[in-house]
DNA sequence: TCCTCCCGCCAAGCA
DNA sequence: TGCTTGGCGGGAGGA
């Protein structure tokens, strides 16, 4: 009777839903049994699932098919089974208790539940096991349930009730997943009745409801009428993804999440900043207040209403949850943000915990269904202030245009074809805003041409299959939507461990496949720079030799290197623009080093195997140009001093977005002839946006310095990658008018106080950035043999990185910012040279005239540099990620501090500390992308 | 205690 | 007018 019991649930839970009787109509997958076959299904609900299926076969005469207008049954498992077969990672639903304390006296082992699927499976088998069991399982079952019956009184009954994780959305969404195919057949439409659905599902009609509507947001049903659905299945999901993400960008969502988190980050620090009527104001200015639901062309949507409701329909809300997801990076969203965001285009200022809530409920039915979709996972961030619900995009990467997608569609085996006709992307666009929705997006052109480098790039980049095999532009432009498998990724992902020098050459495999840049070129000679920007080109800056100075102050000597060939460049100088725009190198020595890496130190991302593209993508996204007053620029130069961690985590990703976007740019820059016409076409288009919009801006400045950037980074990455040099300055090569970077190393050791912040777990971000040895976090290095680096104490090393723009034409203008700024984001580091000192540096090896001066810059100093996985992990600081899978084993680092020094010439009116380069060309201050504060953050999966 | 989200009321809108 | 649709929030189950 126990046992009996301990069946009920699973009986209950089993009889109220039809997969069990799906379960014969196909073979079992592989994986199916092997999940079945796991420990934690066992005897009952393998019993009913055979149970079920010999019910079945008898009901099956009795009982003609109802469902007339349904599509055959796609998935063959239990709601159990759906869940893990669709969701493997997740975990099952768990077996009723009191089975476990009353194992069947019939052992049921895995090998037995094996034996009784595939006998399941098996429909010779299955029909000559249920022959030969059908009396006596009927019999037992039938007895089972009497038994139930006679027990289901009071709390019996109650206990017998399903859970509430037996009734939740997300398994009646797997459940009615199942009853479709993912891509049905173009020529057979499925339709569906919610009647049908509600009566088959025994869910009361207003859940359906909430899956449909969900789905409708996907496109992948929509509502032919009354009560009744066409299911198209993930056939528009693409198309849907992709304009999601470009209303999402439209949108603003970037903006709109890093002002939540600059007013959260700002209500810690000053609960009365006036921030917070910036930010509302933002909110309103955008005139989002009106939901729009993104439609494509050929989908129509049927709302039941017209109006009112529909715009604040979950449908909407599902949308733009999903927007969130596509346009931020990482790609994850906390629940936190996306109810605020979603409330904010409501109304912001009645953020009250009413409708906080409400909105918070309505995201989790949401979440629920996407999840069931494998669109999304949920985890946890972990902050300082606790641990929030969030959720990651696990659904398939998005490209920027319809057009890669209907290659990709056409191309992939991942998904079928696309049956129906792929829009355009003006197609597309036009048919975003309907009717009623209006586009009042105040859209920044140069930031959706940035967000379309950025994805360009990063399509370049994930791109890269693991064979080594050389696609050409074409190809690679018809690659699949890539669904974040691990299968999908490159090895490196898998084996990020297993030494540098092999994650460096995974690195440079994927490099060259990556890239367009590995499509042959016409001068094999510059191959190997330009093709394998990411530190496989030898170094080409023998040339350069360090220069040791004095360090007046300290006391310390520093070596300064600089390019010779900076004294060549020329190009063309723009006074608003003072800062050359320096990719971050420890980015791509973080890349070689270990994929997995990465994910920390950019991203609160968990997701390991995404490894290899969310540097990219979140570094570039992160901090997209936002157009912010003087206003911006005075309060990040105040928070850059009253809180040096923080602005040593966003100069950090600063640079990881100017690589980002120094490699987006040079990988256009060097395409050849031999690429796809598409690509040049799309190439050109690129430019002469960019030449447009960019008016201050050379191409040629931002080419040449891409290039001399790249090859430093190569060579950074290089001696990252064989450890056997060290660098120990280094300069890019610069256009005419700019001096460009150097770094200063003093050449003593420097060890204030690095330990004892290490020791302090609020620091680990800054302290191990400062482990980082052998990378620069600008530029590249100087190959240097590790018994030099002995004998001048690297591992002590402070490199101090100088980005010395000098305009002749108004270096005489130079402010000198006060040491005091200099000093006041410098805490968690080596002394840096004061501005004296670096000028009388740059005096002293002829950079500067005598009696100019240049400023360092107070912002930037600190720039987190890391090689390794650990620093990575800390340097983000403030980031971290848990998915409950073991982290990488931490090499050993000698511990390392890079401090950063800007200097830059007064040519133009900002003083703000830094400038990067936007993918366009263009240059954009560090102030123009709001501050987002970076703290300790943790995703944890559940 | 907080998170999660089921449940059902009830209003808007449609046939 | 009845039915469909879906916004909304209480409150229960679970961690």
């Amino acid at each position: 009777m126990a046992e009996i019991e301990g069946v009920l649930p699973s009986l209950q839970f089993l009889s109220s839903t039809k997969v069990p009787e799906l379960h014969l109509s196909r073979p079992l997958s592989t994986q199916s049994i092997k999940n079945t076959s796991s420990s934690w299904l066992s005897f009952p609900l393998c019993f009913f699932l055979n149970r079920r299926c010999v019910e079945k076969q008898e009901n099956e005469h009795s009982e003609p098919c109802k469902n007339i207008l349904k599509t055959p049954l796609k998935q063959a498992a239990t709601s159990q089974l759906v869940l893990t077969e669709r969701q493997p990672d997740c975990q099952p639903l768990t077996t009723p208790p009191k089975l476990k304390e009353t194992p069947p006296a019939d052992p049921w082992t895995p090998t037995s539940n094996l034996k009784m699927l595939i006998s399941a499976a098996s429909p010779e088998i299955r029909s000559r096991e249920q022959r030969r069991q059908l009396s006596d399982s009927s019999n037992e079952v039938l007895q089972t349930k009497h038994c139930s019956q006679e027990h289901l009184l009071g709390d019996e009954y109650e206990k017998s009730q399903p859970s509430r994780k037996e009734k939740s959305l997300g398994l009646l969404c797997h459940k009615f997943l199942a009853r479709y195919p993912d891509y049905p057949s173009p020529s057979q439409k499925s339709y569906i009745c919610l009647d049908e659905v509600t009566e088959e599902l025994h869910v009361e009609r207003r859940r359906i409801y909430d899956i449909v509507n969900v789905l409708e947001s996907l496109h992948m049903v929509s509502r032919l009428a009354r009560n009744r659905y066409v299911w198209h299945g993930r056939h528009n999901l693409p198309q849907t993804l992709q304009a999601l993400k470009k209303v999402g960008e439209e949108n603003k969502y970037i903006q709109q999440i890093q002002m939540i988190k600059k007013r959260e980050y700002e209500h810690e620090f000053d609960p009365d900043s006036e921030r917070n009527e910036e930010m509302a104001s933002s909110f309103g200015s955008s005139d989002q207040s009106e939901m729009s639901f993104v439609e494509l062309p050929g989908v129509e949507f049927h709302a039941a209403s017209v109006n009112g409701r529909k715009y604040k329909s979950l449908r909407v809300m599902s949308q733009k949850f999903v927007m969130l997801f596509l346009v931020s990076t990482p790609q994850i969203v906390s629940l936190e943000v996306a109810a605020k965001i979603l409330i904010g285009e409501d109304q912001l200022e009645d953020l009250d915990k009413s409708k906080f809530k409400t909105k918070i409920r309505r995201l989790y039915d949401i979440a629920n269904v996407l999840s069931s979709l494998k669109l999304i996972k949920k985890v946890h961030v972990t902050e300082e202030r606790g641990r929030k619900p969030a959720f990651k995009w696990t659904g398939p990467e998005v490209l920027p245009n319809t057009q890669d997608t209907k290659l990709e569609a056409t191309s992939t085996t991942c998904s079928p074809p696309v049956s129906e006709s792929i829009p355009s992307k003006e197609q597309c666009s036009k048919a975003l805003f309907p009717s009623k929705g209006k586009q009042n997006f105040t859209r920044h052109s140069s930031l959706i041409k940035l967000v379309k480098s950025i994805e360009n790039d990063r399509r370049k980049i994930q791109s890269a299959p693991t064979s080594p095999v050389k696609i050409s532009a074409s190809t690679y432009q018809s690659l699949p939507v890539f669904p974040n498998t691990i299968a999908q990724f490159p090895a490196i992902t898998k084996h990020p461990l297993e030494g540098q020098s092999k994650a460096a050459e995974e690195m440079q495999m994927k490099c060259a496949l990556s890239s367009p840049e590995a499509v042959p070129k016409p001068e094999p000679s510059q191959q190997p720079g330009l093709s394998q920007p990411l530190g496989v080109c030898p170094a080409s800056h023998s040339s350069m030799s360090p220069v040791i100075l004095p360090h007046p102050q300290s006391g310390v000597s520093y070596a300064i290197c600089l390019h010779p060939s900076q004294a060549h460049t020329v190009t063309t100088y723009s006074p608003g623009f003072m800062l050359q725009p320096l990719p971050c190198a420890n980015l791509t020595g973080i890349k070689s080093n270990n994929s997995k890496v990465l994910n920390k130190i950019t991203t609160e991302e968990g997701d390991t195997q995404k490894g290899l593209d969310e540097p990219t993508k979140s570094l570039a996204a992160e901090e997209r140009p936002e157009t912010k007053s003087e206003t911006s620029s005075q309060r990040c130069l105040k928070r850059s001093q009253a809180l040096p961690e923080n602005n040593l985590i966003k100069r950090h990703k600063s640079d990881e977005e100017s690589l980002d976007s120094t490699l987006g740019e040079s990988t256009k820059n060097e395409k050849t002839p031999s690429n796809s016409s598409q690509m040049n076409r799309e190439m050109d288009n690129v430019q002469e946006e960019r030449q447009n919009e960019t008016k201050t801006v050379d191409q040629n400045m931002s080419s040449c310095c891409d290039q001399c950037t790249k090859e430093n980074i190569s060579e950074d990455e290089d001696k990252i990658k064989t450890k056997q040099d060290i660098p120990v300055a280094f300069a890019i090569p610069a256009p005419e008018t700019f001096f460009p970077s150097g770094y200063l190393i003093p050449l003593t050791h420097c060890t204030h106080g690095n330990k004892a912040e290490c020791s302090n777990k609020e620091k680990a971000g800054v302290c191990s950035l400062q482990h980082t040895p052998y990378s620069s976090p600008i530029t590249g290095v100087i190959p240097m043999p590790a018994s030099e680096l002995k004998t001048v104490n690297i591992p002590a090393f402070h490199i101090t990185p100088l980005n010395i723009m000098v305009s002749p034409n108004s270096i005489a203008a130079a402010p000198v910012l006060s040491n005091s700024c200099l000093n006041s984001s410098s805490t968690s580091s080596a002394p840096n040279p004061s501005s004296s000192a670096l000028n009388f540096m740059l005096q002293h090896i002829g950079l500067l005239p005598a009696g100019v001066q240049v400023a360092a810059n107070p912002v930037l100093q600190h720039v987190p540099v890391s090689s390794q996985s650990e620093n990575i992990s800390h340097s983000s600081g403030s980031t971290n990620v848990q998915e409950g899978k073991p982290s990488a084993p931490k090499e050993p680092q000698e511990p390392q501090t890079v401090t950063e020094n800007f200097f830059r010439t007064p040519g133009g009116p900002n003083t703000e500390p830094s400038l990067s380069a936007n993918s366009d060309g263009t240059q954009r201050t560090s102030q123009e992308a709001p501050y987002i504060p970076q703290r300790k953050l943790e995703v944890s999966e559940d």
